[in-house]
DNA sequence: CGTGTTGGTCAACGCTTGTTGGCAACGTAC
DNA sequence: GTACGTTGCCAACAAGCGTTGACCAACACG
């Protein structure tokens, strides 16, 4: 029963005639992810969307935590910091989450996927953990403080996507980009920076 | 069919005997909606917590989304920022919200509900336009700033208890108060009190 | 007393959900 | 050409959901 996308440590794995079927079923799921949360997003509507049978998606993921977490296998495609200013480590990278948020509507599905249930909450710390933390770290004089100056980081980040782009809070969503980085990028700037208070 | 609570411009609507039971529907709803979210909050099982039949829950709040609306509905409790030093605004502000947030789990729920229902949404909304937001334009010397400084506050506000309460991301729960206070303060206090940059 | 209102239970409804197993068509290798 | 693995659809399952209406017991009031 090699039916499963075959994990790991093997050859490239030819390609298989269903694989466009797979593809389509992620795609029509991350969208509903996104867009609904996790127990609103229902099986057979993603197959509905995918053009198939609501059972093809059992026999490739499993079940349906199995194709949540195959559909949300999240890139925050960090940038290297050491390669910028010190002083423009704030700017760079509220920017750089900005674009990343408003070009991936899969982080707003992360998000609500990770405040509904644990298998989210932990996808959403292993974003922290694998990404944002060792970009941090790299930049950060004393090693033991990364963590929390991570975790800080991406509380002020995580916030202001909420308020802009999960509850769409008016006075948010109506900031321009420079304007969000105005107010964001010396707190993000002091989190990375400051001497521990 | 005078079943409802009676809303708005009556005498004092002399107790029932059934407002044990109301609250009894309440309590269990906060806690399941709270710990749950919207969706995997039954009513069977907030009916089950409160020891009383599920239909009358339904005889009560009309359905689940009534039932919803009444259960959250939130009070900050606001301090006077008016009386507060103004370089202690961030202090104040981010140590009363550490404060209501480690006592009232609702918060928490609302959150979670806001992120995966419409009217969870409007309903944190409506918290930040109605009790955020006045309190704020009454420190704020330009009265047209005050909607935007306040989403700000609250942008960090949320974030970090996203952090803390919701996703649990190890560094940001490690954090005593105090720490947490030391980081946010400015942060706050420069949302507030900072020229608009 | 009797009568109407209130507080509450019980059993069922229609519906949707995740999930399963059987079965037909296709492609490929021997 | 025939055997076999793969791809897919179909129909059904059991469980759980929100919701409804009939019905009973206790109380309040004349």
């Amino acid at each position: 029963m090699p039916d499963r996308p075959s994990s790991g440590t093997e050859s490239p794995a030819r390609p298989r005639r269903s694989d466009a079927t797979r593809a389509a079923i992620l795609d029509a799921a991350r969208d509903r992810f996104a867009a609904e949360g996790y127990e609103r997003a229902t099986i057979r509507a993603i197959a509905r969307d995918a053009g198939i049978d609501p059972s093809m998606v059992m026999r490739y993921y499993g079940n349906k935590e199995g194709l949540f977490v195959a559909a949300t296998d999240i890139d925050l495609r960090m940038p290297d910091l050491t390669a910028v200013d010190r002083d423009g480590l704030g700017e760079r990278l509220v920017r750089h989450f900005l674009d990343v948020w408003e070009h991936d509507e899969r982080l707003t599905g992360m998000v609500r996927v990770a405040v509904t249930v644990e298998a989210g909450a932990e996808r959403l710390r292993s974003v922290f953990r694998d990404q944002l933390a060792p970009v941090i770290a790299a930049v950060c004089p004393v090693p033991d403080e990364a963590a929390v100056r991570a975790a800080l980081v991406g509380s002020q980040i995580i916030g202001m996507a909420m308020a802009r782009y999960v509850v769409r809070i008016p006075p948010a969503t109506g900031l321009s980009h420079d304007e969000v980085v105005a107010w964001l990028a010396p707190t993000v700037q002091r989190y990375l920076t400051a001497e521990r208070p």
